[in-house]
DNA sequence: TTGCTCCTCACGTCACGTGAGGTGGC
DNA sequence: TTGCTCCTCACGTCACGTGAGGTGGC
């Protein structure tokens, strides 16, 4: 029932990092369906649905939501097929753009803060010997 | 019941852009109390405690908990004493050196992870355009 | 006095964590 | 056959969001 070119779930978790809860989390969501399943239910994961983990997993901490993440995916895979009409492509090419713009914007504003926490973490550390020294 | 001094908690959520729930979910958790109350039980929150919740709210971006937070602020507030006994002290210096290791330990980490969600990010953009160009 | 601000429940939400009880795979 | 992995509920958690229904403040 599985092949070479399959994995089970506890595998996929090894490899990337994530915890079962997710992986079938994110199933449930339709972010990221295993290809298959054994006759008696366990998920099959192919190659191809690890790559589309490690994306989301990448994407994560640009603070996209879960239905964010599944528009990009979408718009990705729909933007990979070579029978797209022009009107549909470039409309999907402005979509995706602009949730690539949005999420460059919040990573630069994430960056932003941490640099504010760092700054109010040694301001914290230097009132730790306010008069000595 | 309110001098000039003290501030309403709709003031206090302008001046740090935290949301009222944001404010009475630290109250209650233990994190930022305000001074007062009126007779009427509004609220009254004091210069100093507004300068907790700019910490607070500084802090919150190296994916600390708010019991963590506590933690931190208790020890601050240990540590701005001047009745400690040595022994106290030194302890108490420790634990929040500890903390603010761990904090930019994650800091960093947050920082790899942002640089690998932009390169993904550009990756994906590429795409775009696989065979023009 | 009017309306704007504030109050306290209390249920909802997002992205999972954590068992409980049961079965598949090599 | 044994045990290790996996399955599906389903309740719990964290940090709030979002009304509902009622009252205080200038």
């Amino acid at each position: 029932m599985k092949n070479a070119d399959t994995f089970h779930i506890g595998d996929v978790a090894a490899r990337t990092g994530l915890s079962l809860r997710t992986l079938r989390y994110w199933e449930e969501m339709g972010l990221v369906e295993p290809t298959g399943r054994t006759d008696g239910g366990f998920r099959l994961y192919a190659e191809v649905d690890i790559q589309r983990l490690l994306l989301v997993r990448a994407l994560k901490p640009a603070d996209f939501t879960l239905e964010e993440l599944q528009e990009i995916l979408r718009l990705r895979d729909l933007l990979a097929r070579d029978d797209l009409d022009g009107a549909t492509r470039a409309k999907s090419e402005r979509e995706l753009e602009r949730f690539l713009e949005r999420a460059a914007d919040r990573c630069k504003i994430l960056r932003e803060r941490l640099v504010a926490a760092e700054l109010a973490m040694s301001a914290l550390r230097e009132s730790l010997t306010p008069t000595a020294d």
